[in-house]
DNA sequence: CCTGGCACTCTGTGCGTTCGAGTGCCAGCA
DNA sequence: TGCTGGCACTCGAACGCACAGAGTGCCAGG
């Protein structure tokens, strides 16, 4: 095990170098930091941290940058979550109070994220799996033709267009929008498909067709959208990447247009509490260099949805875990008020 | 006015440019073009063109660059815009055809378009005030809760939650549904404000504050939402800038997470046919030297909105008009279908 | 176990030289 | 008048080289 002062010494590497982006050499930092030791001391310590793998050198006769491994260790055991200034916290209630509708909810939490820690912002859609059901309506738009619209607790949307096998008449269009509704309303969308199995068999003959279609689509989108949209924004704060962001920047902004890679980033960190993933911890290789923090964020005690950022590796985890962690709160308590 | 060999100069500059990204001399010129002429000659025009401000030197004793003007040339003069070869355009069939939704189609389209032109390819959302109203659709949520949803002939949703003054009876919300409805469906967005001005007045003196409220939130949604929704994809084609990509990726990006920015260029455009804006002539800074081709798209004749690309304004203009035209038509067929 | 001292190793930088692509200009020719 | 070959000139990119400075590892001494 490291001793006190080695992590003291670790600690301080990671800050200057978050700070300046250059590497750290002992000098600087006995001088920048009261550790109360000479630099050859720090040079000894340095080089059992390199030992061990927490830092290295980019050339001989450089100072030290930490790895990935030493990014972990100050994570895990150095750094707290700082908390946002007073004035911050307000800015984000300012912020966020004025949003209309759940697009508006996710679109200003991408850009406020973005601004807050200056990195690239990711947020998910809340869930519909995870969500209960509003209200399921049923519209005719032409004879053989339905428009299904599903609403979900959290104020999300989805619609979908339906062609019947046969005509259905009006009254037994609110039939089944009645008992659709009384048997879903209020449920968890993961319930919906044993909810409303058997609701054919009850139908007339003549309507069975047309009300196996529309649960067959029902269900259908309950799946699709499983596959959770997202939002992305600040993609220029990766600008401010580093020295190499010429060469960082390409395969970060490729994975970051894949839905996919990203949903799947989200969808490993834990699903309560804040997740951390640095440089090779994160499974795409275009991603390598770079950090996520991750966490979870609802209307109630349950996580609907992820948010988070992308940034460089070096980047101030403590600040970045506290703006992601409030904003979080503050978009759940938006979502619970809606 | 120029000769017809000092076009062919400015033609040859301008394709040698875009294909090798650096400045090009006489004596290259002479080999790779058959123009029947000596460098010499050629060194002669290239001065004229200098000139007249078609081309410029970014050192002396280096070759020539084409300007924003001589692109502008180009495009006007020189080039014609380049139909697609028939796999590319069975490849674009093939990828719209799988969309499911509005949702959809705009999202295969902005990939399509970025991956065609290997540019940053930008999508509005049609519009709705140029759009139709299929449906308007309320739905009672609580008892003094409803929900306003809005369809469109494209397939786009809209839907707003209303706060109702007073509670709401069922048969109202019937009459209310059925009066909207047969008022404004099949009309354009645009006129629906007249159209339902004196609505309010033919109902019970107890509901008239309701109708007036969703009134309003409808003519609000209306207006909100002139300001239209866009997407952008294919953001890491950034990176095939040229050389100087790191100093241009910036403002770009930062102009393209500005919604505002994006709208009033698609907007500057105009109503029929191709628009390409050259460099300078882009009124936003930051897009100063990007080059924009923007055309608009609609299911019938008309444009309901416009798609577009951003590129450097070293790209190749036949070829992008080419996949950008083309991709219009195809989306506009697909809109017609739905 | 800490410290000061010392030799060593690199990188980054500034400077001068060379090389070559490209130009402008001019005299000659059709 | 317009095209051509020739020629001197310019200037940026590339290369080599020396040097300063930051940082290290190691060692002997407290």
């Amino acid at each position: 095990m490291l001793s006190e002062r080695r992590l003291e010494v670790l600690r301080a590497i990671v800050q200057d170098y978050v700070g300046t982006e250059e590497p750290v050499g002992s000098k600087a930092l006995t001088e920048r930091h009261s550790l109360g030791v000479s630099p050859a001391t720090v040079r000894n310590d340095m080089a059992v941290l390199e030992d061990e793998g927490f830092i290295a050198q980019p050339h001989t006769s450089a100072g030290r940058i930490p790895t990935d491994k030493g990014y972990r260790l100050f994570v895990d055991k150095l750094a707290g979550v700082k908390p946002l200034s007073s004035p911050e916290r307000r800015a984000i209630q300012n912020f966020l109070d004025g949003a209309v509708d759940l697009d508006d909810v996710v679109g200003r939490t991408v850009r406020l994220l973005a601004q807050l820690t200056r990195q690239v912002a990711v947020v998910q859609y809340p869930s519909l799996t995870r969500s209960t059901v509003r209200h399921v309506e049923l519209l005719s738009l032409a004879p053989a033709r339905l428009m299904l619209v599903l609403i979900t607790d959290t104020g999300r949307v989805e619609q979908r267009m339906i062609d019947c096998p046969a005509p259905f008449g009006d009254t037994s269009l609110a039939d089944l929008r009645a008992r659709l509704n009384s048997r879903v309303v209020g449920r968890r969308f993961a319930d919906v498909p044993q909810l409303v199995q058997d609701l054919p068999e009850s139908f007339e003959t003549e309507d069975r067709g047309t009300v196996s279609t529309v649960l067959s689509v029902l269900l259908e989108t309950l799946v699709e959208e499983t596959e959770e949209r997202l939002i992305i924004g600040g993609t220029s704060n990766l600008t401010r990447f580093g020295h190499d962001f010429p060469v960082m920047i390409r395969p970060v902004l490729e994975a970051l247009e894949e839905q996919v890679v990203l949903l799947k980033l989200l969808g490993e960190a834990t699903d309560s509490g804040m997740t951390v993933r640095i440089g090779h911890e994160n499974a795409h290789e275009g991603l390598n260099s770079t950090s996520v923090v991750a966490v979870g964020y609802g209307s109630g005690d349950e996580a609907v949805a992820k948010l988070g950022v992308v940034g460089p590796t070096r980047m101030d985890y403590p600040g970045t875990m506290g703006a992601v962690r409030a904003v979080a709160r503050y978009v759940g308590q938006i979502l619970a008020e809606s």
